[in-house]
DNA sequence: TCTGGGGTCCTATGCCTT
DNA sequence: TCTGAAGGCATAGGACCC
């Protein structure tokens, strides 16, 4: 059996942790940028606040609801992740750690215990020891488990926030009230199209060809199919496998036109993915690059590109990867564009100890010891202390964000006080 | 004026090699 | 040397997740 565990509006959650005075009250937490809401209490949901609502235009509703917004702090949800994590792997030794806020145990050898019970107890451990709610559903497939999960969050009275999907009655019932839209790995393409040929539950789903499912949806539909009928095809993935990319992306306060500062920015983004290269240990051998203009201002002239720019060898040089990066924007750089967002992804990893050489063309070995000198005195003397020539030096762009909450469980300068 | 960021997997396509 | 079939590989784009 599989168990999904979600955590109730994790980030809202997070802040009320330490601010117990939410508690009851609509709060919102916001994008990077402060762009828009990614986290709802259910106070909040029920004003009608969709998820992404842009922040401008719900300031009004905001404020006519003393709805309490906050920036998004990332430390601090990634720490209180942990300490959630930490907590659910005592309880079973199978445990994937999905996302942010969600996590799949399972449960082998378990044939004695009332899961449901169990389940409860990991609940009110969770909550006692971090003061997260959170939400379980159980079944005997990753899918249905979600499904479980979506009903333990709906009906909270009823289920005690634990669903237990152990019959085919259930299975069926539960099947036939959850909508497509809802169904984990039907997005918002695939629910159109669906709904389009009358498919509007979960069960109307099933009822499908398998023939069709798969030629309209690919092997990953049928596999979805094959997990809400009840047999297991996706297994728990307790390692998690080394990334394949690292991206830095960012939308701009307004709109960028000059070339030289779009070019600061991407050697900014490049100089940021070659730091995390280096922070976990590999290189890489390419970087895309891309840019692209405001797809909300449909009066202007609309444009998108991107490019990959193979590096001859494997590095995580700040100067090369630049290089590289800039060289590629060059070639999709257009005048006369409003752009609105851009980054750079670097691909190919690999690790720093065990690359390929090239035959001809190798990074300077001095680099490597320059690297290891500036993330020295980055870590001792702040980051943006040491800056390529061609970045921006005096002045510093900075990310919206205007209501941060104290990180305070990953700053010492910013543990919560107890008067 | 103001609409996030960071990932994954799958498939179609076109080029190259055998 | 030419030709067609088949497979490998890179790339772009679409779809999804949180």
């Amino acid at each position: 059996m599989f168990a999904l565990i979600d955590c109730n509006n994790f980030y809202v959650s997070c802040e009320r942790v330490f601010n117990p005075k939410l508690n009851k009250k609509p709060v919102v937490v916001l994008s990077n940028n402060d762009g828009c809401a990614i986290s709802r209490s259910n106070e909040a949901k029920a004003l009608g606040i969709p998820m992404g609502a842009p922040a401008f235009k719900y300031e009004n509703i905001f404020k006519e609801n003393d709805v309490e917004v906050f920036s998004s702090n990332f430390p601090l949800y990634g720490d209180m992740s942990s300490r959630v994590m930490n907590i659910l792997s005592k309880f079973t030794p199978n445990i994937e750690i999905y996302s942010i806020d969600e996590a799949f145990l399972k449960f082998e050898g378990f044939e004695n215990y009332d899961l449901e019970s169990y389940c409860q107890e990991i609940k009110h451990m969770v909550l006692k020891w971090t003061g997260i709610p959170i939400s379980v559903g159980i079944a005997s497939t990753k899918a249905l488990a979600k499904v479980a999960n979506r009903i333990a969050k709906k009906f909270p009275s009823q289920t005690k926030g634990v669903y237990l999907i152990n019959s085919e009655e259930k299975r069926i019932n539960a099947l036939k009230w959850l909508k497509i839209q809802d169904v984990w790995g039907i997005g918002f393409r695939h629910a159109e199209r669906l709904k389009n040929i009358k498919v509007n539950t979960a069960y109307n789903f099933i009822s499908l060809e398998d023939g069709w499912v798969r030629k309209n949806m690919s092997v990953v539909g049928l596999r979805l199919k094959k997990e809400l009928e009840g047999k297991s095809v996706l297994n728990l993935e307790e390692h998690r496998s080394p990334k394949k990319a690292i991206a830095t992306t960012r939308s701009f306060e307004g709109t960028i036109t000059d070339y030289e500062k779009i070019k600061e920015r991407i050697l900014t983004f490049a100089v940021c993915c070659a730091e995390k290269l280096r922070a976990q240990n590999t290189n890489c051998n390419s970087v895309y690059v891309f840019v692209r203009s405001n797809k909300f201002q449909k009066n202007k002239t609309q444009y998108r590109n991107g490019i990959l720019v193979t590096i001859p060898f494997s590095t995580n040089s700040n100067m090369v990867i630049g290089k590289h990066a800039i060289e590629g924007l060059k070639k999709i750089f257009k005048k006369g564009i409003h752009y609105k967002k851009a980054g750079t992804v670097v691909m190919g990893l690999d690790s720093s100890n065990n690359h390929q050489l090239n035959l001809f063309e190798n990074e300077d070995p001095r680099h490597k010891y320059l690297m290891k000198t500036i993330d020295f005195i980055q870590k001792k003397e702040g980051q943006n202390k040491i800056k390529l020539a061609s970045q921006d030096l005096r002045r510093r762009w900075k990310m919206k964000q205007e209501k941060l909450s104290p990180n305070y469980t990953c700053r010492l300068s910013e543990i919560i006080k107890v008067k």
